[in-house]
DNA sequence: TGCCAGGCCCTCTTTAGGGCCTT
């Protein structure tokens, strides 16, 4: 059965929810059988400054938030397009605190796990020099975005790198499928453990294919 | 005005420290 992933990547006012950071804008793109097949977009107003330093890293302004759609409108739109969909993001724990921060406000409550093409891609990749999204996507050969820090072409590069990943896996370990399962697994399995893992997961993901 | 976090992971470790990664 082919397996369907949501990539997300948000554009924020800093690092932390818990200390008044809020989304600007969020992406998703639906991942299925080796390709992109669908994706949503929006910039959001969440009612919040915009600061110098994540104007200039991101181009995203106080006039552009201002303009766009309010945060909860976005926030219910992007939640009903990934639906149940396992979640992928690149570091992931970032993603992760302000969905939740977001869905909590909407008195929603995830319903999946996120998966982080950074744990993932510091497992897969060890002898990369860095692990960063663009970094890796240089590294790997992934088609180039036309900018990075912008939601929709990081989630498209995430997206690109989470099929390289599953790739590599599928090639190295002879598998037939790479599931969300193996993903949660590997993503907290030491690099050394890594081939023991794949092993003991592998007869049962061939078996059922 | 525009401050600020936190989990992972390595090592000169485990009674800790610091770089990486996201905005």
């Amino acid at each position: 059965m082919l397996q369907t992933f949501a990539v997300i990547d948000f554009e924020t006012t800093g690092l932390s929810p818990a200390h008044g950071a809020r989304p600007t804008e969020v992406a998703a793109v639906l991942v299925r059988n080796g390709q992109i097949y669908d994706q949503y977009h929006s910039l959001m107003n969440a009612g919040v400054y915009v600061p110098p330093m994540i104007e200039a890293l991101t181009g995203i302004s106080n006039a552009m938030v201002r303009s766009a759609p309010n945060v909860n409108v976005v926030m219910g739109e992007v939640a009903e397009f990934v639906g149940r969909y396992p979640l992928v993001a690149h570091n992931a724990a970032f993603d992760c605190k302000f969905w939740d921060a977001e869905f909590q406000r909407l008195k929603l409550k995830r319903q999946q796990e996120f998966i982080c093409s950074l744990l993932l891609a510091r497992r897969v990749y060890p002898g990369a020099y860095s692990h960063k999204l663009n970094v890796l996507a240089k590294y790997l050969g992934l088609p180039a975005a036309e900018r990075y820090h912008r939601a929709l072409a990081d989630a498209q590069v995430t997206a690109h790198l989470l099929l390289d990943i599953k790739e590599n896996l599928k090639r190295r370990f002879a598998l037939s499928q790479v599931t969300s399962d193996l993903l949660l697994t590997l993503q907290k399995t030491p690099a050394k453990k890594m081939a023991g893992h794949i092993e003991k997961y592998s007869a049962a993901i061939n078996s059922s294919a």
